[in-house]
DNA sequence: GGCATTTATCATGTCTATATGATAAACTTT
DNA sequence: AAAGTTTATCATATAGACATGATAAATGCC
């Protein structure tokens, strides 16, 4: 039902790295700030690289940045690498379920999963920084 | 993210032995009609007689009926043993995130987060039926 | 009581998510 | 080029969800 762990450790991480403006941040400083554990994380931040969300850079002075800007980095786009929101579950399981075929509970069901899923469609990180940080602390 | 597969295969075997309208219904009448594999079905079904949802009988003439009316059986009840949805999971995964202590997706994500829960707690088995029958087939 | 039917329980197996540890490859600095 | 730092990748381990198969226990019918 809720978020696996392995996503909630991309978008913590992900935070963290939006919250450095630009500065790259290593894995093991995420590691510390998170408390994920470095190896998992890894693949995680190396995961977020191949879909485009981080770019990452070796060697000294390396470490992952954003690949575009936080506000335009949607929480879909963190989660999609490790779970499949699109494919939005039925609640009985029924492969057919759809608008044109609905299950019992398809009905008041797909509203409550619209939802969950416009959520995470529309919600940036730099909404959630905004979010954490004192109001007006943004440069707006 | 979404109910997992024991959760769905829970609900649809409710069901099946809702529509039955108090006769007894054998678990392998259920896993022909939902598809599910009967001796994990099986142990579904005892789960749901255990937490009180169903009873059982065993023997011929035997099988599983609705332990309360329809109508005052939620989805909730029915997914309890076997998803912790009381124990609504933080998006970041900090265990100690809340109303007093929010981390920074805490004030957004706990309104979807609470539609959810609101619709399995509110969801009666009793109107799954009547949404998957065509309007009027119930007595009212 | 004996038998067929059905749920209850146990033992086991498979698959995926999660996690760990070691090594390879790339980059920076010197 | 050598050394140090960091990500990339591989091999493996663990836990839990999901599933299978066999056996035990209870019930109704004859």
């Amino acid at each position: 039902m809720w978020p696996s762990s392995t996503v909630q450790q991309a978008i913590s991480a992900v935070l963290c790295i939006a919250a450095a403006r630009g500065e790259p941040v290593r894995a093991g400083a995420i590691a510390d700030a998170t408390g994920a554990p470095r190896n998992y994380l890894s693949k995680i931040l190396h995961a977020l690289a191949r879909a485009g969300v981080l770019s990452s850079e070796r060697g000294p002075r390396g470490g992952f940045r954003l690949a575009e800007p936080a506000n335009q980095l949607t929480l879909a786009a963190v989660a999609e690498p490790f779970e499949r929101l699109g494919q939005r579950r039925c609640l009985l399981g029924r492969p057919t379920c759809g608008d044109a075929n609905p299950c019992a509970a398809h009905r008041r069901w797909s509203k409550v999963a619209s939802s969950l899923e416009e959520y995470f469609q529309t919600t940036t990180i730099a909404r959630l920084l905004d979010d954490a940080s004192p109001a007006g602390a943004s440069r707006a």
